[in-house]
DNA sequence: CGCTGTCAACGGGTTTTCCCGTAGATCGTC
DNA sequence: GACGATCTACGGGAAAACCCGTTGACAGCG
């Protein structure tokens, strides 16, 4: 039910600060690809904050900024509404577009299919 | 690069184009699960097609739309960008998210099982 | 022919997102 | 105390997204 959603600029902060964990302006600015204005970054942290995405604390003079919001929390609802809208509701669908990425390594894959071993052998 | 992004209206319009393969006006309204007037959904038709992302054609005296562009690569693009964003780039975890949901059946699971098997088959 | 229903085009109002300049506060330094 | 660097608050402009009313076209029907 919780309609999470992130606009590209929003959820690029928002990355950083999951990677981090917690992060100021200039760090957050520093992080992302784009390089914006000392105060276009304060403004999307500012408007996270709003939202109740963020938190923040004063250190020394500046703020360090702080997800409120698990990054899986984020994640569960963004994969929910891809696999919805895009994939049909198929998770399956979903997995099969992911795996087809020439990326993914062969270790990862092969965690995948350690992931998936253990849940399988769970009790129904 | 190619940078996808469907704003919620639009890919909940999108993703009934997707799975019906093509639909009128009244049939994408008809599908959207919040109710909206024929004019507001006629809008995000359009506004998609300026975007390159839907074309029609005429079908008695409506309008028939269909999609320009395949739901797996948008997927593809969609599925990177919350990998980046949300799982700091890691397949892998991505892959625990969805597969931590207890709504995925035991069938699906077995099939991804399956195709992981055969990705890691392939020849190096 | 006139009425009714359906359709696309157009325009406009509101909200959200995006980007940044300016102003004011604070700290360290000379 | 003046200066420069750094920081947040505020406001505003531009574009995108969102929602719909109105209009004119057209088809079917009595």
């Amino acid at each position: 039910m919780s309609d999470i959603h992130f606009p590209p600029r929003e959820l690029a902060v928002m990355g950083i600060l999951w990677r981090h964990g917690s992060a100021t302006v200039a760090e957050v600015r520093d992080g992302l690809e784009e390089a914006l204005a000392y105060t276009s970054v304060l403004s999307a942290l500012q408007t996270l904050e709003e939202k109740g995405y963020v938190r923040h604390e004063a250190e020394g003079r500046a703020y360090r900024y702080f997800p409120t919001i698990a990054a899986e929390r984020a994640g569960q609802s963004a994969l929910a509404r891809i696999r919805d809208a895009i994939f049909a509701g198929s998770a399956e669908q979903l997995f099969a577009q992911l795996v087809a990425d020439r990326n993914v390594s062969r270790a990862e894959l092969e965690r995948m299919r350690a992931l998936l071993a253990e849940r399988l052998g769970e009790a129904t």
